[in-house]
DNA sequence: TTCCGTAGTTCAGAAATTCGGAACTGTTGA
DNA sequence: TCAACAGTTCCGAATTTCTGAACTACGGAA
């Protein structure tokens, strides 16, 4: 297994962001986490909406939320622990991430994207 | 030909946008057309960005836009007119456009989306 | 009318991407 | 050492994207 990549905040990409963020389902997990009281990690992400996500469409979602900028995960024991980076992707791209999630009716203001 | 669709703004869904924004390609299109003096016909588009893109790769690209909201065509004799939806897309959506123009370094306040 | 040029769409095959089950890696605890 | 668990990687199938070629539609000239 390949070390988790993470970019820097000056290197995040407007079009990776919207690409990440253009799946209903990806919003979904990625508003799971950036919002309070997640545990984060995948097995507790896995039916959010009503399906359960199979196990390696899930790892390739959080690859793709991660290596937006969106989220980052540590790996703690067995298990990871994602949480969301909205605070450094606001900095980059102001109201970004609000306007979004708020489009989708996810309601930023319980993240701290707002 | 089959006629063009435009939805409905309570029709609009923000996957489809995010998705038609996550292309910059699209994404110049898009600004060149909500941006001030653009005739909006594919031939004044077909080589923002260094490139030439092909018509047939344009004109999917205006569908993406069209059928996201983001823009209307109207056949005006042998050519089509697009303009921007920008207003409605705000009326909507509060602030996404704006949000990801400026993400983009597109200078939303020229366009009608701020 | 018929023909021609222009603007854009549709078709179709190649290339690229996405999906998801199976196999695998790495960690913890017995 | 072994088993269970969390997540990743592999790989084939399905879907999507790309773009040249063919096509449609309109307007103007003869």
């Amino acid at each position: 297994m390949r070390p988790l990549f993470h970019p820097a905040i000056e290197d995040l990409k407007p079009e990776a962001i919207l690409y990440a963020l253009s799946d209903p389902e990806r919003v979904a997990i990625f508003a799971q986490i950036a919002g309070v009281g997640s545990s984060g990690t995948c097995t507790a992400l896995a039916n959010l909406g009503g399906r359960v996500i199979p196990k390696s469409s899930l790892s390739q979602h959080m690859k793709v939320l991660r290596e937006a900028g969106l989220i980052r995960g540590e790996r703690h024991g067995v298990e990871m622990r994602n949480h969301s980076r909205c605070q450094e992707v606001d900095q980059r791209f102001p109201g970004l991430i609000a306007a979004i999630l708020s489009a989708y009716g996810r309601r930023p203001e319980e993240t701290n994207a707002g």
